[in-house]
DNA sequence: TAGACAGCTACACGATCGTGTAGTCAAGTC
DNA sequence: GACTTGACTACACGATCGTGTAGCTGTCTA
């Protein structure tokens, strides 16, 4: 825990945390009170309802990852962002808000779709070999999301946790060898085409 | 709700339904008997408690999706089946049985290691090309099983129902774009391994 | 210095949860 | 025809949940 932040930050923090790990159902706001090292009343007392709470900390990671990623465009330029790796920094945040999403949040909800409808502009000025962008982008943007959700299992298979540089490395290499290369020939693509 | 079942039957069905649209902890034993069409203490009654419910409900769903791919395999031949696409039948099952992992199922956790463990061996034999297998298998796993968890953003980004015949043929065709063509190029693909 | 006010805690409320217990009912067995 | 057994319901239990209320602090300001 971080004794320099206010209560309230703490609240927060704790919030995203524990709304990550047992999903929003699954973490009272006695245990995000006892987590953050205050009195359940005090969530209250910030954020006036549960459903308050989850709202404001929708658009605080939504509004941090935008901050990280403009950060991430004005080091490395636009042109140079790797469109398939990930921030260190950014994935607890990111975590969290798919798996808000999945709850039913509308922030996030919202984000994804702003996320697709990028992916499709992008699709469609770089060359992307498709006749449905949006089927592409938006399959693309779920299979991506997928490592978050899955990011406990994934920890499982690999043996390390995603966090560390290691294991953020063999991420991101199994990324570029993933979409570097193609998984189906020509002929396989045509024939699975024509079947469906 | 299907008359035809047993009431035993009804119910696994209904765990399995509500359990997926609200997670594990979301849905009650209470709700899971009213859509089923009986008392809540013939769930218990059944299954004992809620978490061998879930227990049930896990392994019916594994075991359901063997016998699915068995038939396809039996159909198809093993070279032939398209191991990008999803069957319209097994998609409930599959999406039941992602979240029920994410909510920490053992039975479903098991069955994403199996999976990456054979995704391993089939990257392997059929020449593709990557220095850290178990990576690469996990993390396209990962990324095709997002699909599942992320499918009512999906619907909803592609504006129809993905057990509808045209939003199923979409989304195959998207996996056949996105596995059939290469994303970055080999400039791209080297200078992103030499940063990381 | 009196008063307003935000930060914070303690405690009680109704609702809902999973679970436990008792009992009804129909079908099968001897 | 008495007995057993499994499917099934009704109801009560303790625990936990989100929320409501009252009151205690310290700080700032007129």
């Amino acid at each position: 825990m971080n004794d320099d932040l206010t209560a309230r930050a703490r609240i927060r923090d704790a919030a995203i945390k524990l709304f990550t790990e047992r999903g929003i159902e699954g973490a009272s706001i006695r245990d995000i009170a006892t987590e953050a090292g205050v009195s359940s009343g005090l969530v209250r007392h910030h954020f006036g309802s549960k459903e308050a709470l989850r709202a404001a900390c929708d658009t605080y990671a939504r509004d941090r990852m935008f901050e990280l990623s403009r950060e991430l465009i004005d080091e490395q330029g636009l042109e140079n962002v790797n469109v398939g790796t990930v921030q260190p920094v950014a994935f607890p945040l990111q975590t969290y808000l798919v798996r808000s999403m999945m709850d039913g949040s509308e922030t996030a909800s919202a984000l994804f779709l702003q996320t697709v409808e990028y992916g499709e502009e992008w699709a469609k000025t770089h060359g992307v070999v498709t006749d449905d962008f949006r089927a592409w982008s938006a399959v693309i943007t779920a299979m991506k999301l997928g490592v978050y959700v899955l990011r406990e299992q994934l920890e499982l298979a690999l043996g390390e946790d995603l966090a560390s540089t290691s294991g953020y490395t063999r991420l991101n290499r199994a990324f570029v060898d993933i979409f570097s290369h193609p998984l189906l020939t020509p002929e396989q693509a045509k024939n699975l085409r024509k079947d469906h």
